[in-house]
DNA sequence: ATGCTTGCTTGGATCGGTTCAAATTTACAC
DNA sequence: GTGTAAATTTGAACCGATCCAAGCAAGCAT
């Protein structure tokens, strides 16, 4: 049967006696030929072991793909296996199959020519996640000249059309929601905050910190925290990457002499690795140290206890992204969209 | 800047005053053309808004488009949702990223015209996993005249290329381990047999149940039993579908006048809804109760307490399907790749 | 019969590149 | 200055369809 393989329109019209033009008709406007010669085409080309309009040939020609790719400078299993990724995806997804569009993963750690990347991904246009790389991942893509939004882009860039948060906002809610249940000590528990880096920050290292969305959660706490009365030089800033980093800056925060009685984390993931070491360490959540999180995700709410935190709008940032890049009317500046803060059981009244 | 979006290969080539050819090479086989007239060449096309060779363009010569679909009869949100599906595709794609293969997700939910789907997505084969429908999906894909290999299909056809596991094999092992506990009075809380059904099931229902996942796994679990002195008649077999009918299978087992000590789960899903009724019941596992299932998810190890299963080597499988399709090597006949016990805290000696 | 619609068909242009055999240029030895 | 091999460049063919202006036949009114 290596004959099938090679079978195209232009056979099927000859074998069938009609022209180009006419069985191209047959099979992507069949309303328009006559139906003794559409049946005849039809017949022809299933003896003929013709599969259909070949997608390649039609995509030349209309030029859309239907599909929009999703970026990462992550492993594609990164799309699978992070908690906040795995969110945001299936929203993504949610929106794409209401409009029947379809969905490529792309993850830009692989480079190399002649491989599936930003520059050979076959859709229309492109969703960046930017936790990490993202300017990389930005530079990339512009290449290729297709429409793209940047979500979770981690620096000011006036030119990258992105959908983002308010993240000075929603930090200043979690340190709000902890100073009016009273708490007066606090430590933060941060994401990356520059290329590889982790430890204890200087108040200027987290000003001028790489990534925006660590740098203006931080001083989204300090803002807040100073409306309490709560001097910044009081409140330590710890950067963290891995498991391992989250938990030397829980146990560095936790050996001060006055330990905090309140966390605030600057996403769930690092929230929840750090209540894992406190209660390896016997140290009860929300008793004796509350903590909030920040993004909303799902493990959030089912972990023990459920974790207070700032939650995303996964769903509505993901539909205004679909539609930026389906309408190929992508943000000409950055969209801001509005946090929630869900109060759970990470959190009470300091003790005593 | 109307200009731009046009801008193709052979303008760069008119305006460089070169051929169409060796703009192309400058392109693809930058090594094949000389220096200067390659900078030359690349300069004209970055001041025109050249962006690189079309995407298209290429594929319909190369006619590979170094992507794999992934298909399944659910909404695309599933792939990131549920479990098992997730977990495989985190498998999938830690094959496709070493191979520099992209991914596409398919959803054959979504049959109209003019979308994204089994018919028109831009791949070069298709995984499809057929955890409900496969039969209709296997068929849509055949269309396609691509090479595919279907993963979890429940119904035996020679016909159909297909990777799976030993669904009695498997079965009998968890058998087999509540049984050397001691246990003697079993439950069997089932997936789905055929389209849409729950319940409690007759042997002859079980016997002749359209999908043979749960044929199997229900045999399996019969025959080790039955080695061991246990009729099946004196096993129930129940149906479950959504949360709600495996909370109804559950609560039927329990209400019996002398209710088992083991349960068979035939998925970690089901097992896990179950301990949750338990729990809410104030049932424990596995003091009261033993329960082992199937799959081997992620979410088994974390559950509380953690779940005894049957877990599939899903690395392999996938590594299995992603080579297949590459290399246009469909399995002739069902492959099948062997399963393991991994025994935990849900299962002990039955009390008394 | 003639003129005018209406409805299907046709063939060639086009989408945007890649490929390859042949032509041309360059390099080098004699 | 000439011959030959090696390095570049060219131009036409091709990938597999869709699109569209133009052609043609049948149907209908006058």
């Amino acid at each position: 049967m290596a004959s099938r393989a090679t079978v195209k329109l232009a056979d099927v019209a000859r074998e069938a006696g009609v022209s180009k033009g006419t069985a191209s008709n047959v099979f992507s406007r069949p309303e328009v030929v006559r139906d003794e010669v559409r049946e005849h085409v039809l017949a022809t080309a299933k003896a003929m072991g013709y599969g259909g309009p070949s997608v390649q040939g039609r995509l030349l020609r209309a030029g859309k793909v239907n599909a929009i790719g999703v970026a990462a400078v992550e492993p594609m299993a990164y799309f699978f296996e992070d908690p906040w990724a795995r969110a945001l995806m299936a929203e993504i997804s949610a929106v794409c199959d209401a409009s029947g569009t379809g969905m490529a993963l792309v993850s830009a750690k692989n480079q190399q020519k002649l491989v599936w990347n930003i520059q050979s991904a076959l859709v229309d246009g492109f969703i960046l996640l930017c936790v990490e790389g993202g300017e990389k991942l930005v530079e990339l893509t512009r290449e290729r000249h297709l429409p793209f939004v940047a979500l979770a882009l981690g620096v000011d860039d006036k030119s990258i059309p992105t959908i983002g948060i308010d993240n000075i906002a929603g930090a200043s809610m979690a340190a709000r929601h902890l100073a009016e249940l009273g708490h007066r000590r606090f430590a933060v528990l941060g994401t990356e905050f520059s290329e590889g880096g982790a430890g204890l920050l200087t108040d200027e290292q987290v000003r001028s910190a790489t990534f925006s969305t660590s740098r203006d959660r931080a001083i989204g706490y300090w803002r807040m925290l100073a409306e309490f009365g709560v001097a910044p030089e009081s409140v330590p800033v710890y950067e963290t990457q891995d498991v391992a980093s989250i938990r030397a800056a829980v146990a560095a925060i936790f050996a001060a002499p006055e330990p905090p009685t309140a966390i605030l984390a600057m996403s769930d993931r690092v929230a929840l690795v750090a209540m894992e070491w406190l209660a390896e360490q016997g140290l009860r959540v929300p008793e004796d140290v509350s903590i909030v999180g920040f993004d909303g995700v799902k493990e959030a709410e089912l972990s023990e206890p459920p974790l207070t935190t700032i939650v995303q709008p996964l769903a509505e940032i993901a539909r205004q992204a679909v539609q930026a890049i389906l309408q190929d009317a992508v943000p000409v500046e950055r969209q801001s969209i509005p946090l929630t803060l869900a109060v759970r059981a990470s959190t009470a009244k300091p003790k005593g």
